[in-house]
DNA sequence: GAAATAGTTTACGTTAACGTAAAGGTTAAG
DNA sequence: CTTAACCTTTACGTTAACGTAAACTATTTC
């Protein structure tokens, strides 16, 4: 099975047609067309599930879009590889903030968490 | 120094004055008045940055002011404890998902700029 | 062959997170 | 005393990312 309907996507990723056609709208997906219906290649899931990983860590779509175009270096030209490094560079310096963000946030978490047992431990002994 | 203006503020996180209002108007800041004009405590300041960093990591402003409001359980009751608890281990889950997409992509990014590279060294070559 | 199911396009509506402008109050310098 | 640099509130505007509805087509099922 190489294929997918709109309707499957959106069933196995638990997004809406609708979603899915934006997404192509703003041209991050390009699925192959039967007549008039869109059929979908393992490949076009892949870029669904990629775009969706970024929205999980919220960048937008355009951003999504570079990303994502960043894996297909069909470009042959010297400068556009250049700035295509660059950008993952970029990319990668965000990302490491963002674990560096993450890392602080569960260990807030996690001092939250033990205030709150303190305060139910203190409650029960009252 | 224990005050800042929202200048100050605003400057140092490179944002807008009406950026901060904002986040005041939906309750995630409550700085204290000196006349009509705002002042900031360093606490302010401090849930200030912890607003941002949830901006960075993709959550909603909603979103920032519950966890953000996990930090100060003043909370006596007991079922709003366990409730936080709850709370907090539905982010920490969200966020090691994300800890999990971001070395994912770090890697896709990776493999992109070691693609990238390639291709420029044939282009040398030819 | 009527109804249900899945697909399509077009287009207006909605929410979040601010931007931007208007109109005004208050201290500090020249 | 007025110009500049702050601050304030009120309120309409904007962008992204879809939601929602209308109107239509094609296919399968009873």
């Amino acid at each position: 099975m190489a294929e997918y309907s709109i309707s499957q996507l959106s069933k196995e990723f638990d997004i809406t047609t609708r979603t899915i056609r934006h997404y192509e709208d703003l041209g991050l997906l390009a699925p192959a067309r039967r007549g008039q219906t869109r059929v979908y290649s393992p490949a076009d899931r892949t870029r669904l599930r990629l775009i969706l990983r970024g929205k999980r860590l919220g960048l937008s779509l355009d951003d999504s879009r570079e990303i994502i175009d960043m894996y297909e270096p069909g470009k042959t030209n010297v400068d556009q590889l250049k700035k295509l490094i660059d950008a993952i560079q970029t990319q990668r310096i965000k990302l490491n903030h963002q674990l560096d963000d993450i890392s602080k946030l569960l260990k807030d978490l996690n001092q939250a968490e033990a205030d709150c047992i303190d305060a139910l431990k203190s409650n029960g002994n009252s």
